[in-house]
DNA sequence: CTGATTAGTTAGCAC
DNA sequence: GTGCTAACTAATCAG
């Protein structure tokens, strides 16, 4: 549609329009949009108001023709953008659901520790029923449990 | 732009085809895109080879037209969707970690009672240095002051 | 004037 | 043939 360059050959050699002729013809698009206004009007001289108006308005279509790319192009990174952002935020809510329910368990856990400490405790204490050793070996079984860290929350369950 | 309904008066009782005259001009745009095919080929009758292609590419233009619209709609309508689902998410981890912080609260808290109660058991049961009062007291301080945080599963104790 | 954006047009792909 | 979409053009707006 607008890549017709086959009209002339060898035009370099034909000289046209007013006196002046080599550089007005053709100007390959991409030269034209690259110029500066003040290059653009040095190429203009000598040419009919018509053909200047023609030339700045084929150079303003031109323009409109990158402008409307860059437009597309932003238009599918901003697209893009939003899509890696809700691709982290989705990583960041499974990595907090994670979290979460690890501390879940690990909580319950810790809280039947404790009631069963607990338990223990009100026996040691309060209760007269079994003040003897089998209180205290119970108690050391705690002890070693809570060093094993979280790996088993087995309490002190044996009270032989 | 297309609001062009002025031209006819009456022209439900005139049938014509070849000569034609009156009903073959103009069809509105939007009566045009919304006929049938078959409908359409009713309104064909009698034209130009020339003219029913004319119509039918007239017909096709508008159709795109149509559906350049849509493309934009369904275009805005994505990005909105995408920006509501990231908002959603975000909620999601402002909410998921709120949980997360308060449940580490929790955590440290019940990990601190229980190591102040595992404490207290070791003294009572192991401990021959101080078998006495002072452990019992000195228990009680330790429950009071972690009894701010938390509201009830307080005692085990009753020291006296 | 320059750059960005919108709507309409065309070409081309897919069904 | 129908619908969709990318690229282009023209019109229009903001700076």
């Amino acid at each position: 549609m607008q890549g017709m360059t086959t009209q002339f050959k060898g035009n370099k050699t034909l000289k046209v329009k007013k006196e002046v002729g080599e550089n007005a013809p053709a100007l390959c698009d991409d030269e034209l949009v690259a110029m500066s206004v003040r290059e653009l009007n040095t190429h203009l001289r000598g040419l009919t108001k018509e053909d200047v108006v023609r030339l700045k308005q084929r150079r303003r279509t031109l323009k409109n023709r990158g402008y409307a790319a860059s437009c597309r192009i932003k238009r599918v990174t901003q697209k893009e953008e939003l899509e890696r952002q809700k691709q982290d935020l989705q990583h960041e809510v499974d990595k907090l659901a994670r979290e979460n329910a690890s501390m879940r368990l690990e909580l319950d856990a810790l809280r039947a520790k404790y009631e069963a400490l607990q338990c223990f405790a009100r026996t040691v204490t309060c209760g007269p029923l079994s003040p003897g050793k089998v209180a205290t070996t119970s108690v050391i079984t705690i002890i070693k449990s809570t060093n094993n860290h979280n790996s088993s929350p087995t309490s002190f369950s044996a009270p032989s």
